[in-house]
DNA sequence: AAGCGCATCAACCGCCACCGG
DNA sequence: ACCGGTGGCGGTTGATGCGCT
């Protein structure tokens, strides 16, 4: 995953370093420090640019540089400081030891940005986390929906809503089709609101309704979650945790138990752990 | 089995701040 | 105050690996 070695119009050497310059630049550096980037090259016999020999001793010959995967302690550091000051991978870096503001850097962009931008599930599994992309969720749920459309929902379903007691107050409607089929205790109109501030639960009463949910839906109809997924806007929100609750809120209300919600309460993470099951709930029905 | 597309990450590039003359 | 050299930083690139179809 390096760039292929080419030699550039003044001779210099760019891209992979090779095992030998890899020593020729560690012992040198060993011998008499990092004196002069610029004039490393020269006294070390490599054809490389001074900027080349600091970015590769500093990203991986230096001693005590740790390499492989982060530990959850390192992640949880890396996102708090990086809500504190931002892009400033040097500065988060420093109260990483051993990491390299290079290596931080990376792993945001390829890892940790993504549980922040509602894009994949957290894990360490990648498989796992492979299997779980917008972009296959959104296939997956097309199917389903596509399905929906043509009448293959159960309709027979004995769900039982009436120990539901949903707060309609406020702007979170259903789909058409959800209300209609399901909703007869909610609203006789085909919007319906939900109050995304109301009672609440702990977080582990949460992701089990919410399972509950979306297994309800999955087996009755997944109009409502579908079209939501399959809606752009759910995915390109920047930070969008209250839509995203707001979505949940509306799955939640077929199955809630009598004065209780599902609503911000819910960790992002867990949301995002609540996302895959439900992907995974998506791939027992296709199957 | 092969091709495709996405994820990863080492390395590069351009800009900027700092420093000494 | 200005200028050139240097180091540091953050964004971007591109080759490779790997999973999916």
């Amino acid at each position: 995953m390096v760039k292929k070695p080419v030699i550039d119009e003044n001779g210099l050497k760019k891209g992979a370093w090779s095992p030998e310059e890899d020593n020729k630049l560690r012992s040198y550096i060993q011998r008499y420090g990092h004196w002069n980037w610029r004039e490393i090259p020269k006294f070390a016999g490599l054809a490389r640019c001074g900027k080349s020999c600091r970015l590769r001793w500093i990203n991986y010959l230096r001693p005590n540089v740790k390499h492989g995967d982060f530990c959850k302690d390192e992640e949880d550091l890396i996102i708090k400081l990086h809500k504190q000051l931002g892009n400033r991978w040097s500065k988060i870096a420093a109260s990483l030891p051993g990491r390299t503001d290079n290596e931080i850097k990376n792993y945001w962009h390829t890892q940790l940005k993504k549980r922040v931008c509602d894009q994949h599930i957290w894990t360490t599994d990648k498989k796992r986390k492979r299997n779980f992309t917008r972009k296959s969720l959104t296939q997956k749920l097309q199917i389903i929906h596509n399905n929906n459309q043509n009448n293959n929902y159960d309709s027979n379903l004995d769900l039982d809503f009436t120990q539901t007691n949903p707060q309609i107050l406020e702007s979170c409607p259903l789909s058409p089709q959800l209300s209609g089929n399901n909703s007869q205790n909610l609203s006789s109109n085909s919007e319906t609101y939900v109050d995304t501030s109301c009672n609440t639960t702990t977080d582990h009463d949460c992701n089990d309704l919410a399972s509950t949910a979306v297994k309800t839906l999955c087996l009755s109809s997944l109009d409502s979650m579908g079209s939501v997924l399959l809606d752009e806007s759910f995915w390109t929100e920047p930070f969008a945790l209250e839509t995203s609750e707001q979505y949940y809120c509306n799955l939640d209300l077929s199955v809630l138990d009598e004065g209780m919600s599902f609503s911000p309460v819910t960790s992002y993470w867990e949301n995002m752990d609540f996302l895959y099951s439900f992907s995974s709930d998506v791939d027992a029905i296709i199957q």
